[in-house]
DNA sequence: CTGAAAGCGCTTACAG
DNA sequence: CTGAAAGCGCTTACAG
């Protein structure tokens, strides 16, 4: 493609440069009739202003680094389409960075902070990537930044995420009411603050009901299908089985639906199962899946929203941001029976 | 976050900045003695050369920009994903441009490219955002590009994609080994190649068994599960109903399948479905989706690297690849009884 | 309203 | 092996 400068747009037009870079980025100081000439051959020739010249004059890239443990999870890309719409709505362009926790990956992308290439980061990982020592005040050793589902625990951090312990709480009350009293729940990765608040909302909904924590019916899994299937294997060769499961995420509680049929076992009559996050393939599997729906647009919007007002210099005084979630009950769950 | 420059790192390291620069990127040029001095700088500081002073120089940014019309669509992420480590791998970052179909995106992310802000292009649309005269050739207009599942009928833009005609035979010839002669068609969008090349391939299998095509077994569908619902409720009214039926992609057959359902009908007893994708759903559902599987994983990679030998300067000769697919036989499809 | 000039942070021929 | 210098393409205070 031919490269075209402001230089060449300036002496078409037989203006300066800086007429040239005025009339596209500040088009009220130029008069009308200078603003045509320019227009007319930034149109003729289809420049386009470079933008490193740009960025490093002005020290701002104007992209936004999105760094996600893994985005072909379900909830993670409904996510990312609002971050994109809601950047591209503010002029942002979105640098995505895929660290399937590694941490090689994890240091290139928080190297593309340090490095200009991006304004300011959104994160989805509960780990922040850059070295911070405790004693210079955090805002000084990171960009600006916005935290999401994984929450790290820092009042100066900007965080959005529903109320994962509420959320997971609302799921087990919704099985206590169905009158299930051995409810077994298959738990995400212990490391991610997300699995350990849903452990606790978890504990607390059975104490709440005076039902006693079956330490057999606690399985972890790592939110992916596998252990979901793996989880409710395990939770089938047990002498007293469940009657009911929370899944800390849909994917699991796919696996488990999955093992379940497997071993001939009739969802919801032999084993209610219910979720959490409410992706799409929730309400197509069969029986549909009751579970806790995330806000995914409304997350990916407010993490926009608030890494938007900091790289504008408006930080918002508030640094927690807590949105709402919502029972879904649909088909995988039904009410306790003796014979089950 | 603090900003160290190269002048400062030289200073540190009583060095000049060219030296700084030498040891960073070509470290044969410099002396062990002095390398050590340096590097001992840019450890201490945490320096990251600035990506814009070097990307203004070089003319090369190091990102590579990926363009999907939707990064939610579970066959694009899964492609995304391999793109990212492969691009990873190259020391490359990736843009992502999720379009929604809108043409100002599309313009967005095509100046992404004109603004010197990525180096090269992975595109899944079949239109390319830019304007092209056929005065001149091809390769002067456009950037470095890959060009892939959607295909643009150019023999100098390189492609990556798998037979999408002879897939859909592939699925259709299936159907009709099981006995089925009555066959629907939920397509895809028409304005895309892979959904033509798909109807092509379906009309193809059904002429090769000298099975007439009914138009009214013919549903205009655009991949996403709800046009899957309503073209199956559409074949249900007929008065001659199909035995089975091939859907463009899985979530239309997923789609397809809760229609089905919803009307009280056993798949495959009452009707064989048949997809498209072999999306990771699609082995969870239940019936388990019978499919032909793309190479997900192997279509980003290798767009990935043939992108990267452009922008390395080696164009291979060969421009267009086509990958390989599978039928996968589940449990959506089974052979044609009289009585269903 | 417009232009000349400085400078953002790099890299790389050139000279030594 | 190393440094001085030019220049990539912009933007913006400054002067007029």
């Amino acid at each position: 493609m031919a490269k075209i400068s402001i230089k060449d747009i300036a002496s078409i037009a037989s203006v300066s440069s800086a007429t040239v870079s005025r009339t596209l980025s500040n088009p009220d100081l130029v008069s009308e009739e200078t603003k045509r000439r320019v227009l007319k051959a930034v149109e003729e020739t289809g420049y386009t202003p470079n933008r490193f010249g740009a960025s490093l004059r002005t020290q701002k890239s104007g992209n936004v680094l999105v760094v996600m443990p893994d985005i072909t999870n379900q909830v993670n890309a409904g996510i990312i389409k609002a971050i994109e719409k809601e950047a591209h709505k503010k002029g942002y362009s979105v640098l995505l960075g895929d660290t399937q926790n590694d941490p090689s990956r994890e240091k290139h992308y928080a190297d593309l902070l340090t490095s200009g290439q991006a304004d300011g980061m959104l994160l989805f990982t509960p780990k922040l990537p850059f070295n911070v020592s405790n004693k210079k005040p955090l805002y000084e050793q990171i960009p600006p930044l916005v935290n999401s589902c994984e929450m790290i625990a820092h009042e100066e951090i900007y965080t959005v995420s529903i109320n994962n312990f509420e959320g997971a709480k609302a799921a087990v009350n919704y099985l206590i009411e169905l009158g299930h009293k051995k409810i077994a729940a298959i738990m995400g990765p212990l490391e991610t603050p997300s699995a350990l608040n849903r452990f606790d909302g978890y504990k607390a909904a059975l104490s709440d009901a005076a039902i006693e924590l079956n330490p057999q019916f606690v399985i972890k899994g790592d939110y992916l299908v596998d252990t979901g299937i793996q989880a409710m294997e395990k939770l089938l060769k047990l002498k007293e089985r469940p009657t009911a499961v929370f899944c800390f995420s849909d994917d699991m509680a796919i696996g488990a639906m999955n093992a379940l049929r497997e071993y001939g076992y009739d969802i919801p009559q032999d084993m209610s199962v219910i979720g959490f996050d409410d992706i799409t393939y929730a309400a197509l599997i069969h029986p549909k899946l009751t579970t806790i729906s995330q806000p995914l647009e409304q997350i990916g919007v407010q993490c926009m929203k608030l890494l938007a007002a900091q790289l504008n210099g408006n930080p918002p005084a508030q640094k927690a941001y807590e949105l709402p979630f919502k029972l879904v009950v649909r088909q995988s769950t039904c009410a306790f029976k003796e014979s089950s």
